[in-house]
Parts: C-alpha cells; sequence; structure tokens
DNA sequence: CAGTGAGCGAGCTTCCGCTTGACTT
C-alpha cells in the first residue's frame, strides 16, 4: 500500500517529479491517451447522439493494466495530466478506466517542473472540467468523422488507400497552390545599377563607397544610355542620415521554431529535429520537446540571468517573458530550454551535441539586451540626372545578444550586404570606379521546405506541436508530395560596365531554380486536391480549423453543447459526402494534348493504374492505344505535347555490338542500356537516353563490366568470391554471404564456400 | 531492380493528438 499515486503523461517527468515529491508518492506514467475511438464502424454511433465507443488499443493494455494495479494499491490518486484538452480528456479516461470517483479524484496541474510548482499544485487540487473533456471529445469525434468520411470517397473515385483530413488536406493544398503560383509565373528582368566610388580623403587616403541607382532599367539599351551618361556626371553627397536603431532577440524555441532553425542552420528534417530532441529530453538535457509556449520558468529566468551576468556583464542581461502570438496555442509546458542552462555544451552524438548548443545559444539570447546598431544611409547626386546613388552601411554599437545567437531567415543569400560607410561629409565629391548595371531576373515565390509548411500550418492554427512530423510524414508517404533536390537551370545574364570611360558588355551564366529539401505535389497530390476543393470546399478551407476551434472554446467554456455543435456541423457535412458519391465520373486528372502529327490520333496524359501515363489513340475504333509512363519531374497538368510524344520514342535500338543489340531506355531507376540482358546505368547529368550515341553506350558497358571485373577475387562458376565495401564476401544465386572473421581467402576452396553457405542459410532459419 | 495500361472480384486501406518503445538492416 502506497499513500500518494500521482499519473502523469510522459515517463521521463514521472522520474523527475517522484525527485521532488519524497517517499510518500509514487509517480507513474499513462504513455499519453489510454482510449481511443475503435477502429471498426467509425467508433461513433452517429443516430445516438455522436456516442462515442472507446476502446483500449493493443499497444496500451499492458500500461493500462499496471495503472489499474497501481491505482488498487493507493489510498490518494492524483491526475497530472497537462493543462489543456486533451490533458483533460485523459484525465478523464483515466478516470473512466480506472473506476475512479470523479468528485473524490484530486486532478492538478503545473506547466513548470520546479519543486515550487508541483507542491503549490499538490496544495491546490480540483474537480476534473467536463466541459473542457467534452471540447476534446468533440474535436476528436469531428476528425475521425472527417477522416473516415471523406477517404472512402476517394478511394472509390480516385485511387485506393488515399486519406483525407483536417490537418493533412490543407497542408497538401498549401504546397499545391505554391507549386501552381510559380508554374504561372513569369519571370521579368531589370537592370541594375552599381557603382563604385572613390572619396578622397585629408589624410591622402581614398575610400570606397558602394552605392546603387534610385531607378532600375527596363532594358540594356536604357541602361547603357544611363552608363554613358554616368561617364561625364559629377558626383557629390547630397545627404546622409544617421539613424540609431535596436534589435531584439527572437523568444525562447517551441516545436515549430525548433523545426525552423534545426533546418536552417543545421539542415535538419522535422522529423530528425524531433527524434534528437527527444534523446535530449529522455537524458534530462532540455525541457519538454513538444510545445508551443515561449514562457520560461522563474528558475531558469533567473538562472539565465546569472549565467549571463557571469558570462558578459549586467550590461548584456535584461530579464523577459514573451507573450506567445500563436493561434489557439493551449500552453500547457514551458518553452523548450536547456535543464541546466550552467551547461553551454553536453556530451552525446554530434547532432545532439548541435541542436543542444542551438537551444542554449536561443534561450540565453533571448534573456539579453536589445543590441545597439546605427544605420547610415548616403545620397549622392548627379549633376545631369535626377537619378541618385544611395549607398547604406550598417555598424553594430553594441553586439549583446548578436554575440550568442541571430535566428536565421528563409530567404537563401539575399544579395543585401551590410558593410561600413566612410565617414563623409555633405557637398564632398565623388569619382567613380566602375559603374555597373547587371540584370536581374524576378523570382517566383519560393516553394516549402517541412519546415517552412510547419510554420504556415501553425500561423493558420492548423495542427500541433505534436502532430507536425508526423502530418509531414503521411503527405509523403501517401505519394502527394515529394521532398527533393533539384539542380536548377543555366541562365545568361548580361551585364555591363563603365570603367575608366571604357564601356563593356559580358554575359554571365548563373543557375536558377535550384532547389534543396524542397516539397514538390506529385500528380496524385494535385488531383485530390482539387477533387477536394471541388466536393468539400469547407473542410480544406484554410480557416475551418480556426472556425471550429473556436466553438470548441465556447463548448470548454460551458456555452455550447458539444453534442448540438457535431450535430450541426454533420447534417450539411454528410450531405456533402453523399453528393460525391453520386457523381459518376472518376477523378483522373485527364489532359488531351492534341493529335498525334502523323496518325492524327488523340494525345492524352492522365493517372493511370501505375502512376501517370501518356496514351497515344483510344480503343474506341478498334485499334490498340500505345501507353508511356510520365517520367519523373513530369507533371500532367503541365506536360507538352512534344514532351508526351518523345517518351514513345523509348525504349529504341541503339544498333548491333558484337552480335547482340543495345536498347536504350528509361525504367525504374532512371535511363539505361540494356545489352545481353544486362542492364548499365546512363550517368546522370551527363547522358541523355535520346541523343547517346553507339560509341558511348560501348563505352559505358565497357566501363561496368571492367569494374566488374575488379570486383572478381575468385570465381567458383556458381560461386563468387567478391570484394565489397566492407572486405570480401560471397556471392550466390543473388543471395550474398559474410566471410567468417579471419577467413583466408587466398586458401579458399570451393567447399569451404558451401560450408560457410550452409551455415549462414542454418543460422537464418533458426533464429 | 529496369513493368504494367484488365471489366471474375475477397478484403483491405483512412483521421488527429497524446505518449514511447518494439522491431530489422
Amino acid at each position: 500500500m502506497i499513500e500518494n499515486l500521482v499519473i502523469v503523461e510522459s515517463p521521463a517527468k514521472a522520474k523527475t517529479i517522484e525527485k521532488f515529491l519524497g517517499k510518500d508518492f509514487r509517480v507513474i506514467s499513462s504513455f499519453g491517451h489510454i482510449r481511443d475511438l475503435a477502429k471498426k464502424n467509425q467508433g461513433i454511433n452517429v443516430e445516438k447522439d455522436f456516442t462515442p465507443d472507446y476502446e483500449i488499443p493493443k499497444e496500451k493494455v499492458k500500461v493500462v493494466n499496471e495503472l489499474k494495479k497501481a491505482a488498487a494499491d493507493a489510498t490518494n490518486i492524483w491526475i497530472a495530466s497537462d493543462e489543456d484538452r486533451e490533458g483533460e480528456a485523459i484525465a478523464w479516461h483515466l478516470t473512466e478506466v480506472l473506476k475512479l470517483e470523479v468528485s473524490s479524484t484530486r486532478r492538478i496541474v503545473f506547466h513548470e517542473i520546479t519543486k515550487d510548482a508541483i507542491t503549490s499544485a499538490i496544495e491546490n487540487p480540483r474537480q476534473i472540467d467536463m466541459n473542457l473533456v467534452n471540447s476534446q471529445q468533440a474535436r476528436r469525434i469531428l476528425d475521425r468523422l472527417v477522416g473516415f468520411e471523406i477517404s472512402p470517397v476517394l478511394w472509390k473515385k480516385v485511387q485506393p488507400s488515399l486519406s483525407a483530413g483536417r490537418v493533412q488536406s490543407v497542408a497538401v493544398r498549401l504546397i499545391v497552390e505554391r507549386e501552381r503560383e510559380i508554374i504561372s509565373f513569369k519571370s521579368e528582368s531589370s537592370f541594375r545599377v552599381i557603382a563604385v566610388f572613390r572619396i578622397d580623403q585629408k589624410d591622402g587616403e581614398s575610400a570606397i563607397i558602394k552605392a546603387e541607382a534610385s531607378k532600375r532599367f527596363n532594358d540594356g539599351n536604357e541602361a547603357q544610355k544611363f552608363l554613358e551618361l554616368c561617364a561625364g556626371s559629377e558626383y557629390k553627397v547630397a545627404g546622409i542620415t544617421v539613424k540609431p536603431g535596436t534589435r531584439s532577440p527572437a523568444p525562447p524555441f517551441t516545436t515549430s521554431t525548433l523545426q525552423q532553425e534545426a533546418y536552417r542552420k543545421l539542415g535538419f528534417s522535422v522529423a530528425q529535429t524531433m527524434a534528437v530532441a527527444q534523446k535530449l529530453y529522455e537524458a534530462g538535457k532540455i525541457t519538454y520537446m513538444r510545445t508551443d509556449s515561449t514562457n520560461l520558468s522563474k528558475l531558469a529566468l533567473a538562472k539565465s540571468r546569472e549565467v549571463i551576468v557571469d558570462g558578459f556583464g549586467i550590461k548584456y542581461s535584461k530579464t523577459r517573458q514573451f507573450k506567445t502570438k500563436t493561434k489557439g496555442a493551449q500552453e500547457a509546458h514551458e518553452a523548450i530550454r536547456p535543464a541546466y542552462l550552467d551547461n553551454s555544451t553536453i556530451t552525446g552524438n554530434p547532432n545532439e551535441k548541435k541542436l543542444y548548443e542551438l537551444i542554449w545559444k536561443r534561450t540565453v539570447a533571448s534573456q539579453m539586451s536589445d543590441a545597439e546598431v546605427e544605420k547610415t544611409t548616403i545620397s549622392v547626386e548627379i549633376n545631369n540626372s535626377p537619378v541618385t546613388f544611395n549607398a547604406s552601411g550598417e555598424v553594430i554599437k553594441f553586439d549583446c545578444f548578436l554575440r550568442v545567437y541571430t535566428e536565421s531567415t528563409d530567404q537563401e543569400n539575399s544579395d543585401e550586404e551590410r558593410y561600413v560607410i566612410p565617414p563623409v561629409k555633405k557637398g564632398m565629391p565623388l569619382y567613380y570606379n566602375t559603374v555597373t548595371a547587371s540584370q536581374k531576373f524576378t523570382s517566383p515565390p519560393p516553394r516549402y521546405t517541412e519546415a517552412s509548411l510547419v510554420k504556415k500550418l501553425e500561423e493558420l492554427g492548423i495542427g500541433r506541436p505534436s502532430t507536425y512530423a508526423p502530418t509531414i510524414s503521411t503527405i509523403q508517404n501517401r505519394g502527394y508530395v515529394l521532398r527533393e533536390d533539384r539542380p536548377g537551370e543555366k541562365r545568361a545574364v548580361s551585364i555591363i560596365t563603365l570603367e575608366k570611360g571604357k564601356f563593356s558588355t559580358t554575359s554571365k551564366t548563373e543557375i536558377t531554380g535550384k532547389e534543396k529539401s524542397k516539397l514538390f505535389p506529385q500528380d496524385i497530390g494535385m488531383i485530390v486536391n482539387d477533387f477536394l476543393i471541388d466536393n468539400f470546399s469547407d473542410i480544406v478551407d484554410y480557416n475551418f480549423t480556426a472556425d471550429v476551434e473556436e466553438q470548441f472554446d465556447e463548448i470548454a467554456l460551458g456555452n455550447l453543447k458539444w453534442t448540438k455543435m457535431l450535430h450541426t456541423f454533420y447534417g450539411p457535412f454528410h450531405k456533402t459526402i453523399e453528393n460525391a458519391l453520386e457523381k459518376k465520373d472518376h477523378k483522373t486528372g485527364a489532359r488531351v494534348l492534341g493529335n498525334h502529327p502523323e496518325t492524327g490520333e488523340p494525345v492524352s496524359v492522365r493517372m493511370g493504374r501505375f502512376g501517370p501515363v501518356a496514351q497515344i489513340g483510344n480503343s474506341e475504333n478498334g485499334s490498340k492505344p500505345r501507353f508511356a509512363s510520365l517520367s519523373k519531374n513530369m507533371l500532367i497538368e503541365t506536360v507538352t505535347l512534344e514532351e508526351a510524344l518523345d517518351l514513345f520514342r523509348l525504349p529504341r535500338s541503339l544498333g548491333m555490338h558484337e552480335g547482340e543489340e543495345m536498347i536504350v531506355g528509361i525504367g525504374k531507376f532512371g535511363p539505361y542500356i540494356r545489352y545481353k540482358s544486362k542492364f548499365f546505368s546512363l550517368k546522370k547529368g551527363v547522358d541523355d537516353p535520346y541523343t547517346i550515341t553507339m560509341d558511348r553506350a560501348i563505352e559505358i558497358i565497357r566501363e561496368k563490366n571492367e569494374n566488374e571485373q575488379k570486383k572478381i577475387i575468385k570465381d567458383f562458376g556458381d560461386i563468387l568470391l567478391l570484394n565489397g565495401k566492407y572486405g570480401p564476401y560471397l556471392s550466390r544465386e543473388k543471395q550474398n554471404y559474410r566471410l567468417p572473421k579471419g577467413t583466408d581467402t587466398e586458401k579458399l576452396t570451393r567447399e569451404d564456400c558451401i560450408i560457410i553457405i550452409e551455415k549462414s542459410n542454418k543460422s537464418k532459419k533458426s533464429s
């Protein structure tokens, strides 16, 4: 028998709290929710006022049994799940499953894990708030209804195994709409003029000022004319302004901002960030990593002040508590911060160290004073034109938090460079060293990264810290979007330079459209998105979540009955389901591109059973249509007739080589040459299957065969001894076998090999 | 490893939010 049992959500939290509470208390964890809606028949009785059918999932049975045993052994039970909608529901499910009296169960909450917070929580128990529980039930049931009623419509009307949901479908929509903005974007160019001026100073030294013309020019001719004018101009300083300013540190990390910064600064994916953070949390090195709060505990505030004063001086310290701005934030936890601020580094693997240091810097910087900067702008006048040249520079007067940490932005290498403007006076003459007009192209809006998508979802109030990473995985697993790199394309830019009265025009190539780790919508994502917008526009509306959240809040306040809210929602919603099912058509995203230039047959593209496909002709007039899969990076939406026809040029014969035909084609793994029933991959970025020559093909075949020869140490016919990355190994019938340690490959016979293989097969079966 | 482009049709797929392991290579 134990006096007091405290139940929390996380086992790591249980461990810490037990230390604070002493031996009269036992602290155990529920590992999150212990019950959920039944999987079968939606788990909801819609006819009977949305009565939920809750069940304990298989993987939770063990935990629940342990909880039951512990509860039976305790005199007092304290439920300390998180103080938010989900936490309150967990508390209620616990009372139901453990058969606790609601009136006598002590519900306690704390937002930070400190001795003070916990003891004061124990002193102020309350009862379970059924209004809050009901708002969670409404949330849960609405999500189940949306997901489990729309998804089957997709199976029927689009493709099996697809999914839709309040959160994931909006995430996909954002990516699809962004891609369409990019597709319809027309890049325009203009000429930007930058002059490098020399200014002579008293001591005989000269300084350099780089300034940009106040006007951009539409084309090269206009720019050239302006430069000609510049050649004969006189320049002088027309105005100087010096403005003091301040910069403030960013608030401590939440899940979303941690994911963004870990991507920008460390290149982590969203899932990777969460996995590393989980490790740090379990090791007691950081506070909880799934949070939407920027709050720091009093203890943490005091400690960071100490660390800053000791390390930098009192001038650097400014204690701040940040208000959480995010829509719908529930703030059940603290911000993500180091558990012990004394440690600016930790032991651990490189990724753990890097992420920890990032968290430490962000936390400490948030408690430092503003940085003081001085921004200087000067304008340079030309005697024969209204156009002016402007330069701006920034000097940091007091670095403060910038010494520790600066938040990154999503814009990649913006060409605004900050530099120090030399001291000048109004009216001073300037002389040009060079005046350069360079062609600049406007860029389309950027594609989303995993992290910038999370940022956007958070802004819309869609999804929660615990679901950002899983949502990003889901939309990739369904094939709606793909995260990938793109090499970009070359583009010529022209540059006109004026130097010492002479003009020169050069052309430079730059790379445009290069992408790293960006989210690209796939055909099936675009088709599903359009289908959802056509049939369920309310659900995929960007404001849908915000609207229902308002109603959940009303339920939590006791102003709205949760079943009434569900009735109001479900009536019209279910009607849209029926309407969608009544429609006859099957969504394939089909487009007719035109007619075949020789035969006149129609050429179309659509989503087929095995993916996007191009088709020539149709089966109506008895002739057999021809098919070809679209290649990677092609979209049904943008593919042209020419591109589609190109697909049918492969596979093609390259001719004969030593009595056998060489066939070039594109397969699952890219372009290949098939020769003597073996496959030889073309080199990425070097060879093109449409234009590759016979000689080059022979070279590729010879190269690969030679490399393979090098791999073979011994050839026993059916068994090969090969040289691999990790040393020698055996190969038989496409199966590989490891050699026992210390095997002498020189003396190895075919019989030895057979023994090794048989032993290996036996141990595989037994395990 | 490198394809497929039907009409016999079982039984399956799916949501969002709380939490961690249990698995294999």
